[in-house]
RNA sequence: AGCGAGGUGGGGUAGUCAGGAAAUCCCGGCGGGCUCAUAACCCGUAGACCGAUGGUUCAAAUCCAUCCCUCGCUACCA
């Protein structure tokens, strides 16, 4: 323990979309955190902010016609006031398009500068004379000059999986309004990110933090590491120093934000935040997803390093999350909003909290479904943990009405202490899970304590002997109220209440746990938790069902109306099978001859492996006869013969016609 | 393709870094108990050759090698 705070950060929430659980997977195991090393005597810091600049940013203002600033500064509020309602308190939430951010960037910038870490050279860049805008890879779309198939401007992601260099790319569109992209060059500024590979390979071993983070880390840094684009050509952001029309690159000042916001809440607080900043002994934690890991790993203590501030401590990155086993997608519908899916419809931020950190380890990928989530709230919190307090509350005060001064006996206040030294111990692993495990196991212990002792039983024959044992089980309850209102803020500080207590309990030391209560009266106990009931769950699923639909329906493209002159342009006709041979060299096409009454016509269709031959020869199918002809595996087609479906079912007459019959 | 993570009883999930009497917890199955408590809680029990193959070792889910499968990441998308 330094004499410097402890400063916890969280990546920053992009204002462009509101809060899904996927975010929540990164912050709510950082407050858990951040609350527990508190109350375990820590001064800790607890910072995050929005950040506001990029392309997508402005893109979303534009298509809603409002600013980058105003969409910036309305997420920012929805994010602050949905991370408050799960009960994730930061010290300081900023912006990072605000004034420090601006400052504290553009100095950092400076300084790199000056310390002769960035270069300038002549980039070639998509760019859309349609928007007047320079164009990231992801709003880029053509063909892979490689194998053919349709390809993001900077790798062909559908096709053969090559990275396209800028330039390699034929047929380029611009994805915002279809128009053609073209390439221009610019003069761009670049970081020196190669000459800090030694620095790194010495640094990252002495990360903290999971090992997830510093093995990708590493592993990159060990291949290769390239010099790093650091400016685009865009009006939004923190502009670059001495130049009109070059920003500088989102990802610089996005972790720069971190000391900006230390900055303005060291202003408020009266601190310094040099403290957690400057120096070899600053203890800097980052919270991350496990997507951004290169970005804080890499990237972010190079750029620390080069312009002369103290490094990360830490860097604990979380694992994905998956939607009732599904890939989380938004644009597919599996995803769970915090607010619309989960917080406006009554359940509490509790449960949640319990589910996103005692599920699994918080480096693994993470399911979240509605059926496991019911079943670990109503047997772990509901049944065991809520069960034991009630019981042991509801007979404290009706039978005795109060609290005695009995003082626990030693095998439980061992107990406790066990359970302290698990929860200790996995914590300052980041091994959240397990944390959780260990508190929930003192509840389990509780359980089997009362169930053991009888004291509904012992009360009838040795009053004093049912008294202690209540005496016991109280202080157990006292201990999990303290020891888990890093998880369940709420419910915990309910809990405080119920055992008398007229204060907060956040403001109580976990190591309270085992000093006794001293007599006191008990108000009237309830319940801490009601169960999620089996309805509830059903209408969850079934919403999230119904997402997914109405994502599948709406990703169905859909085709713009026609004339009926545009319909009659196509010459379909019955056409009677004639013959029917496969094509060498292909599993799915059949060279067909068949009759259109005046004339006979070869056309190739890929229905080999739904039909033998003996089954098509004969056959009245419906044709286009009027399609341009092709050649396909040097095959001539002429006409293409219709069928339905992925399993090509054909389409045939209900009622006998002539070959050559129209139809329309 | 490269890098990273993972494959453990019916489902889910610990344990693997620091090898040791055939393995955690939750749900589900079966049997019993209790009745203070939110049909909760407690006890017992069935069920896993710990992805495959080979190796190291007195001893491997745990270490090494090869392979298979799943997922994530791959710098000018945040």
């Amino acid at each position: 323990m330094s004499g410097k705070p402890l400063l916890v950060t969280c990546g920053l929430p992009y204002t462009n979309g509101p809060c899904h659980i996927g975010h929540l997977r990164t912050y709510v195991p950082a407050d858990f955190y951040v609350r527990y090393m508190r109350r375990s005597g820590e001064e800790v810091v607890f910072i995050c902010g929005s950040d506001n600049h990029g392309t997508p940013i402005v893109i979303s203002a534009e298509r809603e016609g409002s600013t980058p600033r105003e969409l910036s500064e309305r997420y920012h509020e929805h994010f602050y006031e949905t991370f408050r309602r799960m009960g994730v308190v930061f010290d300081r939430f900023g912006m990072t398009d605000d004034p420090m951010n601006r400052e504290t960037t553009r100095s950092i910038v400076e300084r790199l500068i000056a310390n002769g870490h960035v270069y300038a050279e002549t980039v070639s860049q998509s760019y859309c004379p349609e928007c007047e805008r320079f164009l990231p890879d992801r709003y880029v779309e053509g063909i892979c000059p490689h194998c053919g198939a349709v390809a993001r401007g900077d790798e062909c992601d559908q096709g053969c999986g090559q990275h396209l260099e800028p330039g390699e790319i034929k047929d380029a569109i611009c994805k915002i309004c279809g128009g053609k992209a073209e390439f221009r060059e610019q003069e761009h500024y670049f970081f020196k990110l190669s000459a800090f590979r030694e620095f790194l390979l010495e640094y990252l071993p002495t990360l903290g933090g999971t090992a997830t983070a510093r093995n990708y880390a590493l592993g990159w840094v060990k291949e290769a590491l390239h010099d790093w684009c650091i400016t685009r050509t865009m009006d939004w952001g923190v502009p670059f120093p001495g130049s009109d029309d070059l920003v500088v690159y989102v990802w610089i000042d996005a972790p720069i934000g971190y000391i900006s916001f230390t900055k303005e809440w060291a202003e408020a607080a009266g601190a310094d935040w040099k403290d957690c900043w400057c120096g070899d002994d600053t203890r800097v934690t980052h919270f991350i997803g496990g997507d951004i890991i290169y970005h804080h790993c890499i990237f972010w203590p190079a750029l620390l390093k080069g312009a002369g501030y103290g490094l990360p401590h830490a860097v604990v990155a979380s694992g994905m999350v998956t939607i009732e086993g599904r890939k989380f997608s938004k644009s597919r519908g599996y995803v769970v909003w915090t607010n619309d899916d989960y917080l406006d419809r009554g359940l509490p931020a509790d449960y949640l909290r319990y589910y996103l950190l005692a599920y699994t380890s918080h480096t693994k990928e993470l399911d979240f479904s509605w059926h496991a989530y019911a079943d670990r709230v109503n047997n772990e919190i509901v049944g065991t943990l809520g069960n034991f307090i009630y019981r042991t509350m509801y007979f404290a005060e009706k039978e005795f009405s109060g609290v005695s001064d009995l003082a626990p006996r030693p095998e439980v206040v061992a107990e406790i202490e066990r359970a302290l030294g698990a929860v200790d111990a996995t914590m300052r692993d980041y091994d959240f899970k397990n944390a959780v495990d260990s508190m929930m196991a003192l509840a389990s212990f509780g359980n089997a304590y009362i169930q053991n002792n009888a004291p509904w039983k012992l009360i009838k024959e040795d009053r004093a002997a049912a008294e202690q044992v209540i005496a016991d089980c109280l202080q157990v309850v006292k201990a999990l109220a303290l020891i888990f209102e890093p998880v369940m803020p709420d419910a915990m500080q309910r809990a405080w209440a119920m055992l008398g207590y007229g204060d907060g309990i956040a403001d109580h030391p976990i190591a309270e746990a085992t000093t006794p209560l001293g007599a006191r009266p008990l108000p009237k106990p309830a319940p801490l938790f009601t169960k999620v009931e089996k309805e509830q769950v059903a209408a969850l699923e079934a919403t999230l069902n119904e997402q997914v639909e109405r994502a599948k329906a709406a990703a169905e493209p859909k085709m713009p109306t026609v004339s009926i002159e545009e319909f009659g342009k196509l010459d379909i006709r019955v056409a009677k099978v004639v013959s029917a041979e496969p094509i060498k060299g292909s599993k799915k096409l059949y060279k067909l001859v068949v009759d259109l009454g005046g004339e006979k016509r070869q056309v190739v269709s890929g229905i080999a492996q739904f039909y033998s031959p003996d089954e098509l020869v004969g056959k009245d199918v419906a044709m286009i006869v009027n399609l341009a002809p092709a050649k396909i595996f040097g095959v001539e087609s002429r006409g293409m013969i219709l069928a339905a479906g992925d399993e090509a079912s054909l389409l045939v007459p209900l009622r006998p016609v002539r070959p050559g019959t129209k139809v329309r």
